[in-house]
DNA sequence: TAATAAAAGGCAGTATGCGACATATTATAA
DNA sequence: TTATAATATGTCGCATACTGCCTTTTATTA
């Protein structure tokens, strides 16, 4: 059998994305990790109300892990938590005006830190990369990759 | 142009590999990166002599990231750490018996991470997929990926 | 209704992984 | 040869990311 070492190949290629990312993210005050949590909750906006364990789910980290990054969210005036009316178990997350202020520069980083991993590949490379990234994900967890 | 997510879908994959190698590599006391870098320096035994910094090349880590995990490495007895006489700045690195005797294990273990990844794929998607991950590395790293 | 299970989230401890900064040693240039 | 640059590595502090263990609250079941 061929010895590919995709395994190294896409852990190596996420710390290098990430390192990128956070990079660019330091400009504004924040983290790759941080970046994304807001540009979940820019999206969702229209939701009657988001909790911890909707981040949880969207980023697929560990609510341990989320606490942390949530709370320095908040620290940093970007979005402020509160026990839900709803559920008391649940803590309820809301944006602030200093998360919609970011909304546009977000969603431009994000966009050029996609677009520099699939430069020179045509389209059909593109989605093809897309569909075996997507099967190695399900491969792995038995579950399909959510956006 | 559309939306693939790219970005996010690598860094959970990788998430998800780490956690799952984890967990394995914890049967015998290690982490998924430790085992990593003994099996570099299992596959290395005959070379004069490592390095720090030819951990660092081999895993794309920053040398505070290496400098860590070889010291976890030392404190378990797997490898030990020395001067170097050839260059005194350079730390030498060699395996400990509890290296050696690790290395079935270690290969076994890494074989089937690397087919669970890959199962449900033809060896023609194997190899494009390969292939893409490493053109993607090279967009984002102007390198080439090295085995 | 009362006991029990499940869900949401918190805290402590450990291991990556980084940037910033510092030191010692070797290489290079003036 | 001496000043300077480059290299190899270290420490500190922070942000992920986990397991393990805990509390509170809600859901379920007897």
């Amino acid at each position: 059998m061929e010895s590919f070492e995709n395994i190294k190949l896409i852990m190596q290629l996420s710390n290098v994305i990430i390192k990128k990312r956070n990079n660019k993210a330091a400009e504004y005050g924040l983290t790759s990790g941080q970046a994304l949590i807001l540009r979940y909750l820019l999206k969702n906006r229209d939701k009657e109300e988001i909790n911890q364990v909707d981040v949880q789910t969207y980023m697929n980290l560990s609510h341990q892990t989320v606490t942390g990054m949530l709370s320095r969210l908040e620290q940093k005036g970007y979005v402020s938590c509160h026990q839900s009316g709803r559920d008391r178990r649940c803590k309820l997350i809301e944006l602030k005006p200093k998360g919609y202020e970011v909304e546009s520069t977000l969603i431009a980083v994000a966009i050029s830190s996609e677009q520099a991993a699939i430069q020179n590949m045509t389209a059909n490379e593109q989605r093809e990369f897309n569909r075996l990234l997507r099967l190695a994900y399900k491969n792995m967890t038995g579950d399909e990759f959510l956006k």
